[in-house]
DNA sequence: CGCTGTTAGTTGCATATACAACAACAATAA
DNA sequence: TTATTGTTGTTGTATATGCAACTAACAGCG
């Protein structure tokens, strides 16, 4: 049994914590600022705008954005309220809808895409190293792979 | 002029945001889980259990943590709805108060360690590498410098 | 002293999130 | 077919967060 846990383990976990709380409300500040809304609307929309045709179901967007399904469902209806998205009766399954991305949606993602761009290329790029940077992807996919588990 | 972005850069930052959702969730459900409270209360029982008996004036509290003074004033309402903390008018400044640490703050602070503890221990230490957690260290505290500037 | 500007903290309001309960449908088995 | 169970999505409620307006008190200066 090795010691209980390593004070390194916890310092690297603090400032994880406290560097996500810092970019976080960097990114959407600088979104705000251009008067913009938030980042998660650029997740749903890049997800929708990956499959223009087809559009993608409720649940399916929850997936790959991390987020659960109360959350999504208000999420879809103010981002339906902004005309950025619109859902569609689906012929194969009678609950749920189909979401789709309108032009409107397009449209706000190519806004919002040089604010995130310029704001991760400052809050990242250019701050680390490309050995870094690196080093960031493969600790952070460690980390992902974990929770997996259990 | 270099690329715009690296798709690198971009990779990383994706992961870290994806990374911080999944740990986040994942402590905050095991807290949940042992009949807890949330995160924030530790971090905040934390920091006035460092000053037993001074205390703490709020926005001291808030420049640790990393809270605005809205949220804390109201985060402290319930840790002190709770009997975890108490206010005490503040002799050489009226308008504030200090914010101390109760027994029974104390109590549910040394409840929460062993927690988060084995949290840490199960989604960060057991996961990475001595190396990998220097290199995290190293990356995080980068960040967080580049971000005082501006 | 009065006046001004600044800071600490609270509160109202709008919004966002978590959780539980629910409705509607799907899928499977009897 | 009917019954049962699981899945998709919405809604009610409580709680948490961000923002702006506000109060109270400090500090500096005439």
């Amino acid at each position: 049994m090795e010691k209980v846990l390593s004070k390194q383990a916890e310092t690297a976990w603090i400032l994880l914590l406290r560097s996500q709380q810092v970019l976080m409300s960097q990114v959407e500040a600088m979104l705000k600022e251009a008067g913009l809304p938030p980042l998660s609307w650029y997740d749903v929309l890049l997800e929708l705008d990956r499959e223009p045709d087809s559009g993608l179901r409720q649940f399916e967007i929850g997936e790959r954005v991390l987020l659960n399904k109360h959350n999504l469902s208000r999420l879809i209806d103010r981002l339906e309220k902004r005309g950025l998205v619109k859902r569609q009766a689906c012929d194969t399954d009678g609950r749920g809808s189909i979401v789709h991305i309108t032009k409107q949606g397009i449209q706000m993602k190519s806004e919002m895409w040089p604010v995130y761009e310029s704001a991760i290329q400052k809050l990242i790029a250019e701050l680390l190293t490309p050995t870094q940077i690196r080093s960031l992807t493969e600790i952070m996919n460690t980390l992902l792979k974990g929770h997996t588990k259990t």
